[in-house]
RNA sequence: GCUCCCUUCGUCUAGAGGCCUAGGACGGAGCCCUCUCAAGGCUUAAACACCGGUUCGAAUCCGGUAGGGAGCGCCA
């Protein structure tokens, strides 16, 4: 039998981090054992689902690079179908109309929450379902009353529940749609899932799912609950931490393969390994290698991971996503070998592409005043011959390269008689504006020897003149 | 309240009775390298929640305690 898992988000929100590594581990386990991956949008509270949360369901997704074999599927497509399967269960005596008020429910609850107990539809219309004139009734399941029910789950090992402890749950309202916990079992069974994995606030749902696929006749899937995701802090994940979409990570400069690999590391492990390729996820991925307790996202981390991918990733393809960073603030650039350079300059000091867009200014565009602590540090009359005497050497220079310009700049060290920080410094607060650049040779190559030249003139010109 | 789940360094984790004076990673500290910032290298501090039991031997097995979490909707 091959191995179909399915991710079933609510498009009621954005995908966030917990469901992007539900979604990413529901993705490795079909991959490695070539099964299937199918995507279904739970979309049956029409209240609260929108378009525009799907649309950003499928964006995450799409960007992480976990494509979907089959889907996506609406549930809202599949009414006709579990009213169907309801009708069935009505026939079967597995499920019965009912006819109590919500006012009637919610009195009953508050009784027995005074009592202390836990909650529960009594079953009052169970045997003597009384109609009632104009009340449209609700369907409810027929939970079973006595026994117990073994959910056998992949992470969490063997759970038993009493059945004693469930109530018969409603599958159809009144207005005749279908529930959460049916139409999840109508849609895992129609579409033949084998594996169902999801977060672990689920687990106690389960035994009223297996009973459902039990009263059906069919043979539930395997079960396997994700610890959750907390904050940074160890509090839950919420809008306040942690809990933004996944697309916030690209627009904070981070790279899908970061976030991937962070995710893969939180619950499951191989060993010491850290990094991990998309085919080294997926074929070590397995299910028993998941972790039963929650884990805090550790920001540290995934930044290190980013800038790992930064340093190891292909320049030009990087350059790509360093002119769509640069775009947002404000710079176009079109020159796509330039930015490939720049980014192969820049990787080892930038956390994200956007911080690296920030640090790279000033090889696009002119900067208007230079950052007054360098200035101050690296402007001063001691330097002035320094940055005159490598302005005239620059200006000879035959091949504009970063090994001519390095050999230049040592020999201006040499005739000057300094260390080659005094002459480097003030150089980069010249070309760049401040004082952190990447190596002086390379940055100035970068910007070219117009350009450099100019850089040079302008800051010989403000020691002059005493800051212009 | 009831039911269910969880518990190794600050964080992510390795560990499936002796290999553990508990390993790796991020972060921290220190040193080295160095034209800035980084990157890199080396070193280092830091954890088995607690209490009992089983055993020659327990982070690993069992029981309890404490703490945390989830669920208990005509939400998903």
């Amino acid at each position: 039998m091959t191995v179909r898992t399915r991710f079933a988000p609510s498009p009621t929100g954005y995908l966030h981090i917990g469901g992007a590594r539900t979604a990413l581990f529901c993705w490795l386990y079909a991959r490695h054992h070539h099964g299937q991956f199918i995507l279904r949008i739970e979309d049956t509270d029409r209240e609260r689902s929108t378009p525009e949360a799907v649309q950003a369901i499928l964006d995450g997704i799409a960007w992480l690079g976990m494509k979907e074999d089959e889907g996506p599927f609406y549930q809202t497509q599949h009414f006709e179908r579990y009213r169907e399967v309801a009708q069935k269960l009505l026939n079967a005596r597995h499920a019965y109309h009912c006819y109590c008020s919500k006012e009637e429910l919610e009195q009953m609850r508050n009784e027995q929450l005074a009592r202390k107990q836990k909650p529960r539809y009594d079953g009052r219309c169970r045997t003597h379902p009384v109609s009632r004139a104009g009340v449209q009734p609700v369907i409810r399941f027929k939970n079973p009353q006595s026994g117990q029910t073994t959910v056998n789950d992949l992470v969490r090992g063997r759970v038993v529940f009493e059945n004693s402890e469930l109530d018969d749950l409603i599958i159809a309202r009144s207005d005749g749609t279908p529930t959460y916990n049916f139409t999840v079992v109508v849609d895992d069974m129609d579409m033949h899932i084998t594996h169902v994995i999801r977060g672990d606030d689920h687990l106690n749902n389960t035994p009223r799912q297996i009973n459902i696929f039990n009263a059906l006749g069919a043979k539930p899937p395997e079960y396997a609950h994700l610890p959750m995701i907390l904050g940074p802090d160890g509090a839950k994940l919420s809008k306040r931490h942690g809990a933004v979409s996944v697309m916030q990570y690209r627009e904070d400069g981070y790279l899908p393969e970061a976030v991937i690999n962070y995710l893969v590391r939180l619950g499951w492990s191989h060993g010491d390994q850290e990094i991990f390729t998309r085919e080294e996820m997926i074929r070590f991925f397995d299910i028993a290698d998941v972790n039963k307790s929650a884990s805090a996202i550790n920001p540290d981390k995934l930044l290190w991971l980013n800038q790992h991918y930064i340093k190891s990733g292909d320049p030009d393809r990087l350059a790509a996503e360093l002119g769509w960073h640069l775009m947002r603030i404000g710079i176009t650039v079109t020159d796509t070998v330039k930015l490939a350079a720049v980014v192969r300059a820049q990787a080892e000091r930038a956390r994200t592409l956007k911080e690296m867009a920030e640090a790279s200014r000033f090889f696009f565009e002119e900067f208007t005043d230079y950052d007054a602590k360098a200035a101050v540090k690296n402007f001063t009359v001691e330097t002035l011959p320094a940055l005159r005497e490598i302005r005239a050497r620059l200006a000879a220079i035959e091949e504009w390269s970063a090994p001519a310009i390095h050999r230049v700049l040592e020999g201006t060290v040499a005739a000057l008689g300094v260390k080659l920080g005094k002459v480097a410094q003030p150089v980069r607060v010249a070309v760049s504006g401040g004082g952190v650049s990447p190596p002086i040779d390379v940055t100035l190559e970068l910007l070219g020897r117009e350009c450099s030249l100019r850089r040079l003139d302008r800051a010989i010109g403000w020691i002059e003149t005493g800051r212009s």
